[in-house]
DNA sequence: ATGCCGGGCGAAGCCCGA
């Protein structure tokens, strides 16, 4: 059987549980990994997904951060937080093996630091997470199996995923010691699922609210679903759902998908 | 152009995002 998986930063769910409901019920996604929920566990609107078939795990966190996922299929093992990172203070990470029909795939929804100003403690708090990530997905890796590192990575790989390259040269999501580790991250053996289906620049999953930057079509493409080979060789297409961003009261970023056969 | 929106918190105005 077919199976989708797509990520999305929500910008707070509580604000925004409506809106992904909508797009659930037209999307179809099996497994959903969300970023920035922005609450705890205990205010998670978990009925609104209930009530149209999904399973939850969440790592909240009050006002800030927050990764949940979303699955039709049975979740279990759950990993909250990285292993490699036992004293993370911020909800940045949780996997989980989602229970298909006759196998089982992992599924982790991540976070990544944004690191601005790109020359002070977030950023090396940034280098410490992707440094940390590497380590935990070189084991993850091992195992051999369908995975998938879904999520709001704050990383523009390349010059044809952001609007005007030369403006974001010195930031802390486009520099080149962080589009380094990215890199570095691919290396292993994961295969950005996007990428893996289409070389057309400008395909971006954020838009900032400010300055019109939608209607400018002003973008950066960060949010990414990396996969392990064993999951890459059975993708059939992958897509960016970019009309949810002109929608009422959107979130910034929109959702990012990929279909399995 | 780092604060032009938008959200959290909490009840005004500050912190944060990318």
């Amino acid at each position: 059987m077919a199976i989708k998986i797509a990520s999305w930063n929500v910008n707070s769910i509580k604000i925004r549980a409506e809106a992904v409901a909508d797009w659930l019920r037209e999307a179809q996604p099996d497994v959903v990994c969300l970023q920035e929920i922005k609450c705890q566990d205990s205010n998670f609107p978990r009925t609104i997904f209930e009530d149209i078939g999904y399973n939850l795990a969440i790592l909240g966190q009050k006002s800030y951060n927050g990764v949940a996922l979303l699955s039709k299929w049975p979740i279990s093992d759950v990993t909250a937080g990285l292993p490699t990172m036992k004293d993370d203070e911020q909800a940045r990470y949780l996997e989980a093996l989602i229970g298909l029909p006759g196998e089982a795939i992992r599924v982790a929804s991540i976070y990544l630091p944004n690191g601005n100003p790109p020359d002070g403690a977030k950023y090396d708090y940034k280098l410490e997470w992707l440094a940390a990530l590497q380590d935990h997905a070189r084991t993850l890796l091992t195992y051999e199996e369908t995975l998938i590192l879904g999520g709001d990575y704050n990383v523009i790989p390349e010059e044809a995923d952001v609007h005007n390259p030369a403006a974001w040269r010195g930031d802390a999501l486009f520099k080149i010691e962080t589009r380094q580790r990215f890199r570095r991250l691919l290396g292993l053996g994961l295969t950005d699922a996007f990428r893996l289906c289409s070389s057309e620049p400008g395909q971006y999953s954020f838009w900032d609210y400010q300055a019109g930057a939608w209607q400018k079509n002003l973008g950066i493409r960060i949010d990414h679903l990396l996969l392990s080979p064993e999951a890459a060789n059975r993708v059939q297409q992958s897509g960016i759902d970019k009309h949810v961003r002109g929608r009422e009261k959107p979130s910034d970023h929109v959702p990012v998908w990929a279909i399995l056969n």
